[in-house]
DNA sequence: CTGAACTTTCAGTATTTATTGAAAGTTTAA
DNA sequence: TTAAACTTTCAATAAATACTGAAAGTTCAG
């Protein structure tokens, strides 16, 4: 492995750690990303130094996230993987994961929180703002879903809006007056 | 406590360890969030039942997210505490400081990978894919820029603008032809 | 100054999370 | 049906992270 892939794989692997998955996991996404090839459980293992154990465990929480794809390759009994599609595909893909797991147990968490019966004021001040944060949290929803239905294409378009975002809402008031 | 205000801590407690701080850092914004009053480091270690020195960490550490206020009370010695703002200006706050915290030194990382000398085509194509990630990551910096740049108000606003995401992009383009 | 009232620090300990590797399980070519 | 080639599981262990509470530090009224 050259210097400039072992560099990038370790930081990658911190950074995993920070979105949500553990330094192993990361490790591989980020192996994944930078090979063109697809690789087989052995070879990860070995040019990551870690057990043949590890890397099934950590396969399989990248196969809960969606981030990887299986391949079987003819004359060769081995599975062999790869990431799924582009970057821009993945960080979406990340993020409608993290919302899946985050988000909506603690969305019901709020629900519950709200459906209790506030018999004193400090319980009526508590509801309220679990009410503000509730209602934030399912609009961050909406929007993830908006996203989950745009291709990368679309998704690059918008995000490159950016530098626009004041202008976005003068836009929607000249929607309204439509 | 209240069985309302216990259960919603809790929860936070959990909620706050996905959002990039620890239990107790979780538990004490959401006991903050729910709180009319100001409090104190007593009354926090009390009410959560965590020891003193431990709310001291915590509230170092929220303080270091700008995500709690001091306020001195008049012939009190001790330090009160509170969240700062509303919800939205807190969670807008914590998106921008996890960007701080851990988009700003990947980006920096991937620009190292980027700066490195490729000899073979492996090399040339992890970096293609780090320049993908970089140009990525960067453009989400633009983005979080101009929400920092927002008050509370218009950033509810925008962001319920989420139903019509998929218009903004048309809008673009009707923008563009003016 | 002094000492009471408070806050912070940090070494030791507890708790949680990740990793290994041997054993068990699965698949397939022959 | 067998056994070689592979994958998964999981108990034991290692590593990382969080928490406590006593000691040290700070602030301020008198």
């Amino acid at each position: 492995m050259s210097a400039l892939t072992q560099s990038f794989i370790l930081h990658f692997g911190e950074m995993g750690s920070k979105w949500g998955f553990n330094r192993t996991v990361g490790q591989i996404l980020g192996l994944m990303i930078i090979t063109e090839e697809m690789i087989n459980a052995e070879q990860i293992a070995k040019t990551l130094s870690i057990s043949r154990g590890n890397v099934s465990m950590a396969l399989k929480e990248l196969q809960s996230w969606r981030l990887v794809k299986t391949v079987h390759i003819q004359g060769d009994r081995k599975e062999y993987y790869t990431g799924i599609g582009d970057i821009w595909t993945m960080a979406f893909t990340v993020m409608e994961e993290r919302r899946k797991r985050e988000v909506e147990p603690t969305l019901t968490a709020l629900r519950d929180v709200l459906l209790a019966e506030a018999t004193d004021d400090k319980d009526k001040y508590a509801q309220q703002r679990v009410k503000e944060l509730h209602d934030l949290l399912e609009q961050a929803s909406v929007w993830s879903d908006e996203f989950q239905k745009m291709d990368a294409k679309n998704l690059q378009r918008l995000v490159k809006l950016g530098t626009g975002v004041g202008k976005v809402i003068s836009i929607k008031d000249k929607l309204r007056k439509k």
